[in-house]
DNA sequence: GAGTGGTCTAGACCACGGT
DNA sequence: CCGTGGTCTAGACCACTCA
């Protein structure tokens, strides 16, 4: 009983509250009784329960308690694919194309989604990416060039535009929205599919400290599926 | 100098990694130095850059130091959405039905995804998910009755099957996966919305222990999106 | 081998929040 | 009030890994 780490004994922990030990809601001993019942110090019992309260298994108030969570908050965590670790990941060689770089005038939504003063010009890219040759996404994205006026000397045939930019503009913000789209004329050639078919589509928006970056909407081939665990 | 928290000196560091102090890459001073630069403890210094590397801001290695990450590990997390939360949030009365509720057996493919015994039983449903009488979501769901075999006596009226399913087996792991559906004509018809439609679309298998609890595939009314922060 | 992070300990004090 | 969790400390030993 005396080899315990914190990692032990939340693991510990949680099976006796999977197992049913303790039922949703219920109060569970203190971090003392731990202490005592597991053979080690205090601090050692505080870091294994403040590791379940992160993972949402439990609840703690001081004075209160460590409850089991009533209502399990089932977070999932999960890391923002990369399309380049994605494609390598599968086994297959990953390539990327620029097929389109220009400077524009923003749309009027996208005016609101990156909070763009009237008149700011963007550089607007469309891009492929290729599993062993065959599309695997397509890539519209704009650059706020406001934020990163450096963008349009960038030389994206080494780097794509997502890697020059997180190199350049380290730690943001973001804001993800996922959802369901049906392929337009353009995004059935550009990805050879039947136009109409059902897209997995990712919007992502990130931030610079209160400045939009780059807004980037990317269409995943036919049948992809975003997998992880919770 | 002396007030220091591990929570203020993580965000001290993490403001100083982000101000661009340290570049992406960059080895920065050990627990030793910044104990001493902030005036606490190496203990202290410990925790804080043990979140960091949580945060997924820095790598660390024994010997090897600690490191601004080269590529930062964009770690999205957030709650899966309980459908009647989604709803009430905004601001529509929820309500569901349960259409269809049979005792099968399951399709091979099932059998699979599940890993259920060849000629395991299991619960077959049909509900839709409605905010103000509108379809919000349809749902498709197995329910592996070696495992919870009280389910058949299930009351469904007063809880959805997912709750009663969080309420009965407590915890349990599960994968997710997201996609994009085309509706086919019962999605349509359910949905009312026009055959061939891109729906968002999520799959979800949950475990107890070893054994799997259940299967469901929710799609979404179309139009419909899942957004987050990162 | 030596330097770095990983962890434990025993004790201490504080902050919150039920009673 | 007083019990609970939240945190800090100083010191110690260990484990990994780079040179």
């Amino acid at each position: 009983m005396n080899n315990a780490t914190h990692q032990g004994i939340r693991d510990a922990i949680r099976t006796r509250i999977v197992s049913g030990e303790w039922k949703l809601g219920d109060l569970i001993p203190g971090e003392v009784d731990f202490a005592a019942h597991y053979g080690c110090s205090r601090t050692t019992v505080n870091r294994a329960l403040q590791a379940l309260a992160e993972e949402g298994i439990v609840e703690r108030k001081r004075k209160g308690g460590t409850r089991v969570r009533p209502m399990p908050a089932p977070q999932a965590q999960f890391r923002i694919p990369i399309v380049r670790e994605q494609v390598e990941s599968l086994g297959h060689a990953y390539a990327t194309k620029v097929l389109k770089r220009e400077i524009e005038l923003p749309p009027l939504s996208l005016r609101s989604d990156m909070q763009l003063p009237a008149g700011t010009q963007c550089a607007y890219l469309e891009s492929i990416h290729l599993a062993d040759d065959q599309p695997f996404a397509f890539e519209r994205r704009w650059v706020n060039l406001a934020t990163v006026p450096s963008f349009v000397d960038a030389n994206l045939h080494e780097l794509s535009a997502n890697e020059w930019l997180v190199k350049t503009v380290p730690f943001s913000r973001g804001d993800v929205s996922l959802s369901g789209t049906s392929a337009d004329n353009q995004l059935a050639e550009m990805l050879q599919i039947q136009n109409g078919a059902a897209l997995f589509t990712m919007d992502r928006t990130t931030w610079f400290e209160d400045r939009s970056v780059t807004r980037m909407t990317l269409f995943y081939r036919q049948g992809y599926r975003l997998s992880f665990e919770i």
